[in-house]
DNA sequence: GTATCCATTACCAAACTTGGTAGTATCCCT
DNA sequence: AGGGATACTACCAAGTTTGGTAATGGATAC
């Protein structure tokens, strides 16, 4: 008994024979559980300290991604792979969401569920073809545009970066130890850089061209 | 002469010669080109028209990450496998947002590259392994976080979204045909709901929170 | 049917924001 | 040395926002 420890859940019986069988045959895995529903996923994973989960998606009582919630959120050190028949964006951007380490489909070849295992494991992630392209293009498109330069001086941003956070005129001019008066000099030019005329405006353009890290 | 046509980018005169020979034995591929820099990319493409193109990024003259956007503006068909020896976020990020379909690294083993040419011309996007999980956690941490509620009114909900615009309390009593009054009413339950108390503050939260599609 | 939430209006007084104009000082560039 | 950008300060007047408290009618919930 060595190898990588492989925990299964799927409700498919025959496919987690399978699976049993594919990884005994290898040698490098190790098979310590086989469940058929994540209703006790946590119990299942504390006596059982695999380095790897495989998780189907559609199970009954709680579903797969849930579970991966569960999993990423107490065990932290586990990785997991999705093993599943959807590709559907919803889906695979849910399990990203909640922590999945890889997304193979159940079509792939079973020399490709052994290489995924160890790929995740050693914090990889493998993706079938398919699924990394949809990854790709939905991390393409949220990739931050290139950003405008506003030409606000170092002053300006630091003031303007406060306003995003809440502060008032008052609160700034006591923060950068400077008068009120000079803080409006700052958002008088702010407001004209930014072209915008108000300090909503000004906080929604900062925020939405990402001039400041906020979140 | 068939199988995928393909064309070549780098400075490395022995790496273009390893690669044509790769090629060359495989048979399913074609090298219609290789070139030492993208000084005439626009050409170089019209030219040879190949189905995939293999990038270099630290070229002389124009970098590969630019040339790779001059590609897929003008030839959007044409798929780009970027090939380099760089696995820094920043580069695999900008080479994905100029249009990258594939990133291997140059110390990949060939078989490795013969499979991602077919699948970056097949659509997929072939990653290696380091790669996928840089783009699978900075997607990740990308992905909207699970939205809280508020538990704002229909109408609540739309007088922020005009604050959120940049409307003020007159403006958006005038388009909601309401009073200046009712607007105000609005606005203090929403601070006492979002936990705020000046409209800064609410339109960053509403914004951050991703409580309006307001890109 | 009575309690709770929602949308609406109203008024007061205090505090805050905006646009205008205007001046001083420093630093960098040519 | 002069031109231009930046940082700072100041005052006025008009307009806007905020926190109180209070009241009405409608819809929904238990």
């Amino acid at each position: 008994m060595n190898g990588i420890k492989v925990i299964i859940f799927d409700d498919n019986d025959s496919l987690r024979d399978s699976v049993a069988m594919l990884l005994g045959e290898s040698g490098d895995f190790t098979l310590v559980g086989g469940y058929a529903d994540c209703l006790d996923v946590r119990n299942n994973i504390r006596n059982t300290k695999p380095d790897v989960v495989i998780m189907d998606i559609d199970m009954p009582g709680i579903n797969g991604i849930e579970a991966v919630r569960v999993i990423r959120n107490n065990f932290p050190t586990v990785q997991v792979l999705m093993l599943t028949v959807f590709d559907d964006d919803e889906k695979v951007f849910a399990a990203i969401k909640a922590g999945a380490g890889g997304y193979i489909l159940k079509n792939a070849e079973p020399q490709n569920l052994l290489h995924a295992i160890s790929e995740v494991y050693n914090g990889g992630a493998p993706m079938t073809p398919g699924i990394a392209k949809k990854v790709l293009h939905q991390f393409h498109d949220m990739l931050p545009e290139e950003k405008k330069d506003y030409h606000l001086s170092m002053r300006e941003k630091e003031v303007l970066g406060l306003l995003v956070e809440g502060y008032s005129y008052k609160m700034i001019a006591g923060k950068l130890n400077i008068t009120y008066d000079t803080v409006r000099a700052h958002m008088k030019k702010i407001y004209e850089k930014l072209h915008v005329a108000s300090m909503t405006e000004a906080v929604a353009k900062a925020i939405n061209q990402k001039l400041f890290p906020t979140k």
